[in-house]
DNA sequence: TGAATGTCCCAAAACGTTTTGGCTTTGGCT
DNA sequence: AGCCAAAGCCAAAACGTTTTGGGACATTCA
C-alpha cells in the first residue's frame, strides 16, 4: 500500500540520485555545485546516475534554502510596442550574461495588471525587478506589494515617492527639444504635439522640452496644440483628428511615443492628407518596420535595448552588492531622419 | 550575536505573523487558505498582523509544499511577431481567468535558447508549457529536458516525436490553398511563394496547401517559384529579391508569415515596383498596422489570441485531470482582403 | 449523566535543497 | 611510533509553507 505510486509520477529528486550513485545526498549536492572535495569516480558515478534518472533540479527548494534566486523581473507597459521588446531583450540578455533569469510582465497600461504582476514576482521571490510603471499606476502604491525588493525604473519615472537603487532612460527634455527644434528650423511655425498621460513624468519632461523649444524661438504657444493622450494607436487617432479638424491646422504634429504617431499617421491617411507636404509628422522611438511606411517615419531613437542592458546591469550590482549609490543613467537619443517631415507648404 | 540582522532584512515570514496575532504557524496557512475553521475574532487580528507586517506569501515554500506551482510557461519563437504576443496574451487571459500565473520565453527562433527557457521553466516546476517550437529545434530532443511536463503545442506541429497532452492551430493546408485559390481567382497564373523552413511541419503544410491549389487549377507548378526563408523579414526580403530579379517574374506572391511578408514588402519597395498593380502581394498573420502599410495588406488572418486560449484550457484542464485524450484543435483562419492583391496586369 | 458532535486551535512532519560540522582514511613528517 | 593535515565523504539542521492527526473545550442529545 505504501509502494503505490498514485498515477501521477512525481519529479526525481536529489535524494534518489544518491541512491543510484552509491552516495549521500550532501555529495550530490556537492557534485552539481561542483564545489568541494568529490573523487573523479564519485564524480563519474554520480553523472550517469543524474543522466539515467533524468535528475532535473528543484529551483524551488533551491531558492528556498539559499534565499536567493537568482532571477529578475521585469514589468512593461505594453509588449506590442517594439520599443519594450527590445528593452526586454536587452534586460533578458544582460541577465543572461550575469546567469540571471528574468521573468517577464506585460501591464497593458494597467496598475491592476501591473500590480497582480509584481505581486507574482515577489511571492516567487525574485531578486529585483526594473519597471516600466504602467501609465494609469498614478494612485498605486507599488512599495506595499513589493516589501524592499530593489527596483530600477526603466524609461518611464517612478510615479510615486518610492525608494529605488537606478533609473536609466534617456534624457527626454532634451530630446524633445532638439526634435521640436528640427521641425522649427524646417519652417514649421504651427506645431501640434500629442503627449502621454500628464500624470507620467517621461510625458511631462519631453511637453516640457517641446515648449521650451517653441518658447526659444520666441513662438506664441497655442494651448490647444497640446493635446494629452495614453500612448496607444486609438488615442494617437483621436488627438490627430482633433488638430486636424480644427480652424487653424498646424503644419506638423510631434508624437510623444510610437503608438500614437501610428495613430496619428492613420488619422492623417483617412482624412487624405498629404504627408509631409500637406502635414509634417515626427515620432518618439524607432521600430523596425518604420521604413515600411509610406512616408518613412521620422523618429526619435531611444536606445532601447541599451536601458535594457544597463538596468539589468545597475539591478544586478546592487543585488550582489558592488553598488550603494542611485544611479541615474541618462543616455543619447538620436533624430531619424527619414520621409515624414518637410518645410511648411507656403500658403 | 545571534540577533545581528547582519545589513539586508529579510522577508516576513509566516511564522512571525504567527506570534504577532498570538497564533500558531498552522492557524495562519489556514487563515490564508481560507479554509478549515478559524473564528471571526481570530481570523481578523491574523489579517492586521499581516498587513503591519507587510507579509507576501512565499511561493517557492508553497510549490515546495504543494508539489505544485499554479503555473505555466509559454515559449515563443519571436515575441517582435505580434501573432506572438497575441497568442502569448490568450494564454495569458485564459490562465488568469484559472487562476494560474504564465511564464513567457522567447527563443528568436533559436534552439539553444528555447532550451534555456524549457530547461529554467521545468526548474522552476511549473506545471505545464505551451510551446511553440523554434524553427531550427530540429535536432533537439526537448522531451530529454523537459522530463514528463505536460506539453501542448500551439501554431507549429511537434518536431520530434514528442509526446504532448494538445495541439492546436489551424488548418494549414486548407488556409493556404484558399488563399492560393484567390490570387488564381484573380487570374494569376504565374505565383511565387516564399514558405518557413521546410523543417516544420507548419510551413510544409501551408506549402502543400498552396501546390495543391495550384495543381487542382491545371497550372504548371514552377519548383524554382517555391522559397524556403526563414520566417524572419531579412528572408522574406531575399527570396523576394530572388522572385522579383529573375527572368519570368512572377505577377503574385504568398507569403506565409508576416514577417516574410513584410520583408518581402521592402524588396518591392526598393526595385520600386507598383504593388498590387504590377505585383500582388498576400501575407500569412494580420497585424494591428496592417492597414497603415501602402497598400494596405491583405492577408489570411489566424485567430492568435483564441489559439492561445484554447491551448491553456487543454493544459490546464489537462493538469486538473479533467481530460484524458489528446485534442488536435482545428480552428478557422479568416481571409482577409485589403489592397495588396489585384488581377495581374495584361501583357 | 454521560456520550456524541462541533468548533477552534495546535505540534510536528513533510516537501527538496544547501551548508555546517564532523567523521574516517591516507600519507607525510618528526 | 606518534602526530597532523588533507582528502573524501556523510548526518542533520535549516529554509517557509501545508497537512495530518489530534487536543481542549462547549454544546446538544439520549
Amino acid at each position: 500500500m505504501k509502494s503505490k505510486p498514485k498515477g501521477v509520477r512525481r519529479h526525481v529528486t536529489i535524494r534518489e540520485v544518491a541512491k543510484a550513485a552509491g552516495a549521500s545526498v550532501s555529495t550530490i549536492s556537492a557534485a552539481l555545485n561542483n564545489s568541494d572535495y568529490v573523487s573523479a569516480d564519485m564524480r563519474s558515478r554520480i553523472e550517469v546516475a543524474i543522466k539515467t534518472l533524468k535528475y532535473c533540479p528543484n529551483d524551488l527548494a533551491r531558492g528556498l534554502r539559499l534565499q536567493k534566486t537568482h532571477s529578475l523581473a521585469i514589468v512593461v507597459p505594453d509588449l506590442s510596442n517594439n520599443f519594450y521588446i527590445e528593452l526586454v531583450r536587452g534586460v533578458k540578455d544582460y541577465s543572461a550574461s550575469a546567469s540571471y533569469t528574468v521573468l517577464i510582465g506585460d501591464s497593458r497600461e494597467s496598475w491592476e495588471e501591473e500590480r497582480n504582476y509584481l505581486d507574482s514576482f515577489h511571492r516567487r521571490r525574485v531578486d529585483g525587478v526594473v519597471r516600466v510603471p504602467a501609465m494609469n499606476a498614478v494612485g498605486g502604491r507599488a512599495r506595499a506589494v513589493l516589501g524592499n525588493l530593489p527596483v530600477v525604473y526603466a524609461d518611464r519615472h517612478p510615479r510615486e515617492r518610492d525608494t529605488y537603487v537606478g533609473r536609466v532612460g534617456v534624457d527626454n527634455t532634451q530630446a524633445a527639444e532638439s526634435a521640436t527644434s528640427y521641425l522649427l528650423s524646417l519652417g514649421h511655425r504651427d506645431i501640434g504635439i500629442i503627449t502621454g498621460d500628464a500624470s507620467s513624468g517621461t510625458s511631462r519632461d519631453r511637453l516640457r522640452g517641446f515648449i521650451s523649444a517653441i518658447r526659444s524661438a520666441k513662438i506664441r504657444l497655442d494651448r490647444s496644440a497640446i493635446q494629452a493622450g495614453h500612448n496607444d494607436m486609438e488615442s494617437g487617432h483621436f488627438h490627430a483628428m482633433q488638430l486636424l479638424t480644427r480652424g487653424q491646422r498646424p503644419t506638423a504634429i510631434f508624437c510623444t511615443n510610437n503608438m500614437m504617431a501610428l495613430g496619428a499617421l492613420a488619422a492623417i491617411q483617412e482624412i487624405g492628407l498629404a504627408c509631409p507636404e500637406e502635414i509634417s509628422l515626427l515620432g518618439f522611438d524607432d521600430f523596425y518596420w518604420a521604413t515600411l511606411l509610406r512616408p518613412r517615419l521620422t523618429v526619435v531613437r531611444q536606445p532601447a535595448r541599451e536601458i535594457g542592458m544597463i538596468a539589468a546591469r545597475i539591478l544586478i550590482d546592487h543585488i550582489e552588492g558592488r553598488v550603494s549609490i542611485p544611479t541615474p543613467a541618462l543616455l543619447k537619443t538620436q533624430l531619424v531622419v527619414r520621409d515624414s517631415c518637410c518645410p511648411p507648404k507656403k500658403m
